[in-house]
DNA sequence: CAGGATATTGCAACGCTGTGCAATTGATGC
DNA sequence: GCATCAATTGCACAGCGTTGCAATATCCTG
């Protein structure tokens, strides 16, 4: 019963070490802080009396007075959709590594949340702001970047001045999976894609369509709904039991194909990639399981989030405010090669 | 040009809007704070001028003298594996409503990630912690505690004391696996794990593996790996090569469940449920899909994340530290009934 | 051992906001 | 117009850690 049982201990400041080290408040300070001038002897008293008290610094202290709180703000519509998660995923792991700490915001897809969110930045004065899913609006970048923020901006070309910008070649992409379907010998195309209508959608939708006319081929569409399987599935139950199905078909998203895949094997008995051959895009997971095996193009999301650390660690931001990444095809048993 | 163009502009305080509002600095902290007496007629000046400069509140001093920062922790392996993100996502959500911020730490698995996890839970004074997966050392749990945390385990019930559990019934629903496997008709079990040895696998496993003894039923066990869906696949290779292979399987994880089911279908060629009974855990997405339509324990994910909120929202501890939540069985076609 | 260079240390001010307390303002009643 | 009471407002301090500056201690050299 030696330990002091005050319920509620007060919050143990450096102050408290300081005086149970026996040195001032600064020395406490200096040992915490990397590069401070410390003689080895007091920075041991110092580590001792802190591993006693159970001291551990202030970062919302430190952070008032250097303007940064450490902290990085990711902002997202949803965690369960594989794809978000894996940008998530990636760039947390990057961003721990180099010290800052993630708050993730989400938005369930509503605007006014993305909006709060941005608020949240700025409350917390974080590091950066890192945008995956939702079109914030323009005014709020800008003050997140006159507050010394940097943002970035994942698979939305907005035309915003001042943000970085990380996109993915999702034309080239397209336009690519309207060749190989023709090269596997469809002649009635499909594109399927949902209601949701980000930037990144519409840009693969666009893309494929042109690419489809210009090879003359004719392509059927559906957006069924804004949720990814259930939006492929219902897109394939519109399309398929038409007179004339489409004999290949892209997803804008692998959920979509994977809802497409599943609707066209199990209700109209299709058999892939004989009787339909099917592309999607991102590459989750589960696209790569036996039960699937889908042909669809590969997010580099490893290297994007290793590129978006980059761009974070830089002290005064880099020249080129976009970068681009390919999105490379995988080829697996959806579509005959 | 009217706009001051400095490259850095000083960061905007409660000061800076005082002054152009015309009033004190307390008058603008009054306006921000729920439940201070402002007149309306300041309160208008005030929010003039915040809007103009972009005045937001810097939640870093708030939390400096509330003691709280408005912050909860979410220690987690990874967001990539499903039912991690739901629970995430659902918690996330929860505590968004009330008016909280979420900051996840990942620990991809390593314990020493998740000291490290801790150690910044204290350094942000975070108001709570909830640890997803992975074993904290329980004294850094006592001095978070310590310092006024609420900590919250989720399915796992190491013998501490002072932290919330937050538990599913594991053992209830293997030992009710068990039994519909046996009413099923199954004469030869497999229990499929992965070598992860988390408690509530562990739980799982034995609970299984007692109620299958009892029923007098042969049970092989697979380990294989510890990655979800390849720890299934490999564990159905191994236990489908054999001479007497097994006609009914419970699979602690979804994951590994359809990572068993793949390899049978595609790889032993065998239907479900006619030659093979297989029930998973977690009720991922995934598992609902028309392809794999698997049997499986739900974990109420969105009850246990209301839950938590209302744990966190109580000022003073609540009485029972541990809350038990049922996991239901949900009917799909992977079991005969 | 003196002299000077260098490494440590403490002081005090600063960053930003919340809040108790006292003073001021405004309103109300007669 | 004056007394009384409630509503506002401003002052000043607290909360915690960092850092420039000056003072002190330590070390090295001759």
């Amino acid at each position: 019963m030696a330990k002091k049982s005050k319920t509620k201990k007060a919050s143990v400041s450096a102050n408290k070490v300081a005086e149970l080290a026996g040195v001032s408040r600064s020395a406490v300070s200096r040992t915490f802080t990397d590069g401070a001038s410390v003689s080895p002897k007091t920075r041991a008293k110092v580590m001792a009396a802190a591993e006693k008290l159970g001291y551990h610094v202030n970062h919302l202290a430190r952070g008032l007075i250097h303007h940064r709180s450490g902290i990085v703000c990711i902002i997202v519509a949803e965690l369960e959709a594989p794809h978000q998660a894996a940008i998530v995923e990636a760039t947390t792991r990057e961003l721990q590594a180099m010290g800052k700490v993630v708050m993730v915001l989400t938005t369930a897809g509503r605007p006014e949340n993305v909006a709060s969110a941005l608020r949240q930045t700025l409350n917390y004065r974080a590091d950066a702001t890192i945008v995956v899913s939702g079109s914030p609006p323009s005014s709020l970048i800008e003050t997140c970047i006159e507050h010394g923020q940097r943002v970035i901006l994942i698979n939305r070309d907005d035309a915003i001045k001042g943000p970085h910008f990380v996109l993915v070649e999702n034309e080239v992409a397209a336009k690519e999976a309207c060749l190989i379907l023709k090269r596997a010998g469809c002649r009635h195309l499909a594109l399927v894609s949902s209601t949701a209508g980000t930037p990144s959608l519409i840009a693969r939708e666009t893309a494929f369509l042109t690419a489809a006319e210009q090879s003359g081929l004719k392509v059927s569409v559906a957006r069924a709904g804004p949720t990814g399987y259930g939006a492929g599935a219902d897109g394939a139950r519109q399309l398929l039991a038409a007179s004339d199905r489409p004999d290949g078909a892209f997803c804008v998203t692998d959920l979509i194909a994977l809802g497409f895949l599943d609707v066209a094997r199990v209700e109209f008995r299709l058999r892939l990639p004989e009787d339909l051959c099917l592309i999607g895009f991102d590459d989750i997971p589960v696209a790569g399981w036996l039960g699937y095996d889908l042909t669809t193009f590969r997010q580099p999301v490893r290297e994007m989030a290793s590129h978006i650390a980059k761009v974070l660690e830089d002290e005064d931001g880099m020249e080129n405010l976009t970068t681009h990444f390919p999105a490379q095809i995988v080829w697996r048993k959806t579509v005959r090669p």
